[in-house]
DNA sequence: CCACGAGTCTAGACACTGTCTAAATCTGGA
DNA sequence: TCCAGATTTAGACAGTGTCTAGACTCGTGG
C-alpha cells in the first residue's frame, strides 16, 4: 500500500501525566482510559458550556482529527451511564452534556439559547405536594428569561 | 389528464357546522381555517396526550389521507406562534406539544415515557432568590418518577 | 364568465441527530 | 509471538424538522 489510510490513532499510553486525576478518575469509574476517551473526557468534564455531542466533536477533533461521530456518542453516553456525566434535553433536538453533579437547576437565555447553570439552593422547590398516584423521584427547574451580557459566564 | 392525481384537499367550506367554536378561535388568532387546519386543530386543541408532530400526523391522515408531514408542521408551528398551543421540548428528539395554556408542570414516567399534566397549584416554586444579571420570566418543572398504572390518566 | 393575485397544500429534497454494523486496530496476557 | 477481547472508524440507517418549487383554492375585479 501507498499511504498509511489508517493513523495510529489508538494508543491508550499517549495521555498527558498532568491528567493524572482524570486517568484516575475514569479508571474508578471502571472506564478503560484509550486517548479518545480521555480527550472526550477532559474537554467535557471541565467545561460551563453545556455542549451537546457535536460541539463536542468540533471541540475534541481540533486535537484529535481522527476521532469519529461514533466515538464521541459512545463516550459521552458511556461517561453518563458511569455516573460522570449528566445529559440534559433542553432544547429541540440538542441534548446537552453537564459535567456539574451537584443538584442544580437551569438557566436558559430565550435569545441567545445559553443555558446557565442556576444553584441549587437558589431556587425553593416544593415541599410537592401530594401527588396521588405519582412517586415523585427527581425534580427539575428550568428557568427562561433574558441574562444581562454580563452575567453571560456561568463561571468566571 | 387521464387521472386525478391531485385530490380536491382544499377546501375551506368543507368543516362540520358543529366545529363552529374552533373555527371561531381559529379565526380569532388570525389563523385561516383551512380544512388541514382545522383537522389538526381539532385534534391537538383538544388532547392530554402531549402528542409530537410525528403522532399529530399519524393520527390526523386517519380522516385526511392526503395530509402532508408539511402541512402538520406548519399548522403546529403556527398554533404555536400565534399562542393557542404551547411546545415543550421533554425527551431527546420528542417536542411535545401541549394544549393546556394554563400555568401547570410535568411529570414524566421514567419507565412508560407517558407525560402528565400536575396543577400549577401542586408545585411550590420559588420565590426565586435573587439571581444577578438573570431576568427570569418563564419557569417550568419537570418531575420524573414513576406513576402508579391507577394515576396513568392524566384527564378522565 | 374569466383572469388574476394572495394564500395554502403537497411532495420531495435537505440538514441534523443519534444508533448500529462490519472491519480494522490496539492492548494485555499466555 | 500469538490470541482473545476491547476499542475505534467509516459509513449506512432511521427519525425529526425545515425549506422549496409547483399545484391548487379562494375571493375579487373586469
Amino acid at each position: 500500500m501507498a499511504s498509511p489510510t489508517r493513523r495510529s490513532a489508538l494508543c491508550w499510553k499517549n495521555v498527558p501525566a498532568s491528567d493524572d486525576a482524570l486517568l484516575v478518575r475514569l479508571r474508578d469509574a471502571g472506564i478503560q482510559p484509550s486517548a479518545q476517551r480521555v480527550a472526550v473526557a477532559r474537554y467535557v468534564l471541565d467545561t460551563c458550556d453545556h455542549p451537546s455531542a457535536d460541539d463536542v466533536w468540533q471541540r475534541v477533533r481540533r486535537t484529535l482529527p481522527a476521532l469519529s461521530r461514533a466515538t464521541v456518542y459512545n463516550t459521552l453516553n458511556l461517561l453518563v451511564r458511569q455516573g460522570l456525566l449528566r445529559a440534559h434535553v433542553l432544547a429541540p433536538r440538542r441534548v446537552v452534556f453537564d459535567p456539574n453533579l451537584e443538584r442544580h437547576h437551569h438557566f436558559i437565555d430565550d435569545r441567545t439559547g445559553r443555558i446557565h447553570d442556576v444553584p441549587y439552593a437558589a431556587v425553593t422547590v416544593g415541599p410537592v405536594g401530594p401527588l396521588p398516584g405519582l412517586d415523585v423521584r427527581a425534580c427539575e427547574v428550568v428557568l427562561r428569561g433574558r441574562a444581562s451580557p454580563r452575567a453571560a459566564r456561568p463561571r468566571g
